[in-house]
DNA sequence: GATATATTTGCAAATTTGTCGCAATTATAT
DNA sequence: ATATAATTGCGACAAATTTGCAAATATATC
């Protein structure tokens, strides 16, 4: 069960899972990305909006969450834990987003890059931009 | 020389090559990518906040920057047309944004792996986060 | 269960970020 | 040098994010 994953990784840190977390734990369940502002509106009456920038901080501090490039803008996914490692594509034509499969090879290279330069790399984020297979069949 | 490039694509738009213009591109030159805050504040006194937010959306516009989502906010740096192609690294630490040269392998790896799902890539953007040299060698 | 303790929340106010209209300024072509 | 169209700075807004603090709530203990 997901929470008590949740509730664990809590506790590890002397901290608890309240009703605010809980509720903003199971907006981002079972959901792709979201904007702050519609984790604030879904939210609204149930959680304040301090308490959301509060907890998505905390929550990406404990690497529950993770804050996905979109554009211009971010958005809120919960992190590799809860959902497998993958990545994205982002079809320039019909803006559908796909998801990557992980591929093995691929991250130990991208790990291999980030290390020979003597950084010590936690996490990455892969975003393909291009064409869908259906966009390229039948051009604009 | 760089200003010319930059002034052939404003001509190119029937734009004009400015004062404020210059002055923001040559802050973005030869430098890691920026917050808004930091070219606001090193433009003190020689740029309106304004003019610096209408340039730097005008700027990406054509091309010419480019904007990476770095937690909260964003960073700007000049486009792979002036700055070769290359990846970044963010410090989850000191919040500092390196770049990471392009890797010939990498790079085509991460173009098989979208065409093998039946994509067809024209651009990506690979952010690697961790901790620096600096700052694995002295924790928190 | 009831209680003590430390954490966490909601609220309201402050700060920071980003936008807009418009008169004054500046670049470009003539 | 001048006309014309683009561009800037300014001040006022509007939106997004942060902060301090008293009240509420979770957790461990009895």
């Amino acid at each position: 069960m997901h929470h008590d994953s949740l509730h664990a990784l809590l506790v590890k840190e002397k901290l608890s899972l309240t009703r605010p977390r809980r509720i903003i734990f199971d907006l981002l369940l079972h959901k792709d990305p979201q904007s702050m502002q519609v984790l604030i509106s879904r939210a609204a009456n149930k959680v304040d909006r301090a308490t959301i920038y509060r907890t998505i901080e905390l929550f990406e501090r404990l690497g529950i969450v993770h804050r996905l490039n979109i554009g211009w803008k971010y958005k809120i996914e919960l992190s590799d834990l809860f959902v497998g490692h993958h990545h994205h594509f982002h079809c320039n034509q019909c803006g559908a987003t796909h998801t990557l499969q992980a591929n093995p090879m691929l991250e130990t290279m991208i790990d291999t890059v980030a290390a020979k330069e003597n950084f010590s790399p936690r996490s990455h984020q892969l975003e393909i931009h291009g064409l869908c297979g259906q966009c390229a069949g039948q051009p604009a």
